[in-house]
DNA sequence: TGTTTATTTAAGCAAATGCTAAAATACAAT
DNA sequence: ATTGTATTTTAGCATTTGCTTAAATAAACA
């Protein structure tokens, strides 16, 4: 694999398998991490997790007028969020709500916290 | 732009005003915080970053060795995360350290005592 | 039953992503 | 100056993403 002209000679052994061993220890956290932020890094879909966590509950047909989009456009970053369980449905008569799982709102709370009081760039 | 087919005889009109003041008072903060996610969304990003903020420097030769990646895949990866100033850079002879920058380090605080406990499943 | 309302799904496409392999750059040390 | 070490950059390519448009479901209601 590895085309490796980089011999490293000053290269500190015990902390590269320290690195090594703890990538491998937390291997399980970093994909479920990874995949949660990887749709949480989508500016859409930011947005829609964020509008869920105020207000609870909301349809594709709202996000789709708050955000300016095509409802199907919505529906399908809807979809992505369902699939990986960040998102979960409540259908009610011809409506169907989408709200946050405990799980992500927990996990992203800090994040939305932050937003929440738009204080981005005082946090850094 | 709409292929509007969707109503909504049922909306609560306050509701979407209110949301939609919030989403362009709050618009910088998300531009800000979805490009961050975006980077750390990567499997191997993630890693990167957590093993900056546990180790505090590392070069990509230890990156590379440490992830089992070509050298030149791992940097392509730094030159995202420098870019977008996630990262810093500090040569020290031939070897160029990289460091988290102090805003991401805060920012993503949360998330990496979470990973530095692997509590992932329980946090859930 | 058929029609309206709400929503999803499928097909298609331009743009972005993440890698490999090879070439280029940067600095140190002789 | 020349060589060695560390790293970046480029080009190319397969895959994925996010959207549009059009067609397909799903359930409520006349």
């Amino acid at each position: 694999m590895e085309n490796n002209s980089c011999i490293r000679q000053q290269a500190d052994i015990k902390q590269i398998n320290r690195c090594k061993d703890r990538v491998a220890e937390l291997n399980g956290s970093f994909d479920y991490l990874s995949n949660g932020l990887e749709l949480a890094g989508n500016n859409v879909r930011l947005k829609i997790l964020f509008l869920l966590y105020e207000e609870k509950q909301l349809c594709v047909c709202d996000l789709s007028d708050i955000l300016g989009m095509t409802i199907s456009a919505v529906s399908q970053h809807l979809r992505k969020l369902k699939d990986r369980k960040l998102i979960e449905t409540e259908r009610q008569a011809q409506t169907i709500f989408y709200s946050l799982t405990n799980e992500y709102k927990n996990l992203l709370e800090p994040f939305f916290i932050i937003l929440d009081e738009n204080k981005i760039l005082e946090t850094i």
